[in-house]
DNA sequence: ACGTGGACTGAACGATCGTTCAATACTCTG
DNA sequence: CAGAGTATTGAACGATCGTTCAGTCCACGT
């Protein structure tokens, strides 16, 4: 509160005088960041652009709320994974999108790709440039990543069934 | 530090007098965290079961500690992205990995979608099913994951062409 | 001009924080 | 058994925290 206050140039007082207590400026903060990323047009995958190219404080305090479980950012979560898995179905039925076993599983791990680099946005940017502010170095992670998505990583399947084996002998057991 | 006492049913002087201070206490944590993961085998790529498999506690706290800009869980991170980019050259040398334009981006991409549901495992483990501290929950957005990284997502390159287009008119501005 | 309401502040309160310290209980070695 | 070293504690200190409150300053409608 003191530092916020500070940074503000105004009196700890104040702030509680406009926001009613500390939860209340958290809620306040919450808001501000959400509506800022909701205000890039339409919540779906193409607001990618808008997500990486976001300041660095906004996604610092995305990244936070995500992982204490803000009430304002599951919903944001909800809501992102919910409008991903109607694109990706949409892309399914069109033929640009490969079929999946596992719809929910696909699209909610898909989102938390997208949000990676965000989340961990001090790390990515720590090796991929130094400054971590810098759109430049978000543009070279999400190419690297969408190169990824388009034609695959691996040019075969060792890995998938090695994985469904262990998975198999795991859950045997 | 009294609500660690209070767990460990001790006084918050001798956790005091074991780790010297708080920030001592955090270096242990730090360190014990990382062992276990370490203790896994190589950190490399094939650590994802193990990684994935951790308990929920240890999740967290690592999930936190790499948003934090911890200075041991950035020596992992790094640590993680070296042994990742060189498994990847080895692979793209035998011909099961993809050639890249970037290997040094891709290989933190990679790593930090290898993280995502770690860090972000609360929200995933809500929208996958019930029990975040589950391991199917886990082991259902892996397999997911590995199905993209397999074939890819996108069956031609629309995407892109479509993000390089974006991002030289950006660029040119 | 006057007064009313909101912006704004300084000082203080109680709670909680990490930490210190003297003192006690315990566990070994000789 | 004596003694040394370690484990462990309760009480307290100073700092910091969110919050309260009485009061000041300023803008604006009548």
């Amino acid at each position: 509160m003191r530092a916020v206050a500070a940074d503000a140039g105004v009196s700890p007082a104040l702030v509680l005088h406009h926001f009613g207590s500390k939860e209340g400026l958290r809620q306040a903060c919450d808001e501000h960041v959400l509506d800022a990323i909701r205000s890039g047009g339409e919540v779906d995958a193409s607001a990618l652009g808008h997500v990486l190219r976001a300041a660095t404080p906004v996604r610092r305090y995305l990244g936070r709320a995500l992982l204490d479980g803000t009430e304002g950012a599951s919903v944001l979560f909800t809501e992102i994974v919910d409008r991903t898995e109607e694109w990706l179905a949409v892309g399914e039925a069109e033929g640009w999108v490969r079929p999946t076993s596992d719809a929910r599983a696909r699209a909610v791990t898909y989102v938390s790709w997208l949000l990676a680099p965000l989340v961990l946005g001090d790390q990515v940017g720590r090796l991929l440039g130094g400054d971590p502010a810098e759109t430049a170095t978000a543009v070279r992670g999400a190419r690297a990543g969408l190169e990824m998505l388009t034609g695959g990583l691996f040019t075969d399947d060792r890995w998938l069934t090695a994985f469904t084996a262990v998975d198999e002998r795991e859950s045997s057991r």
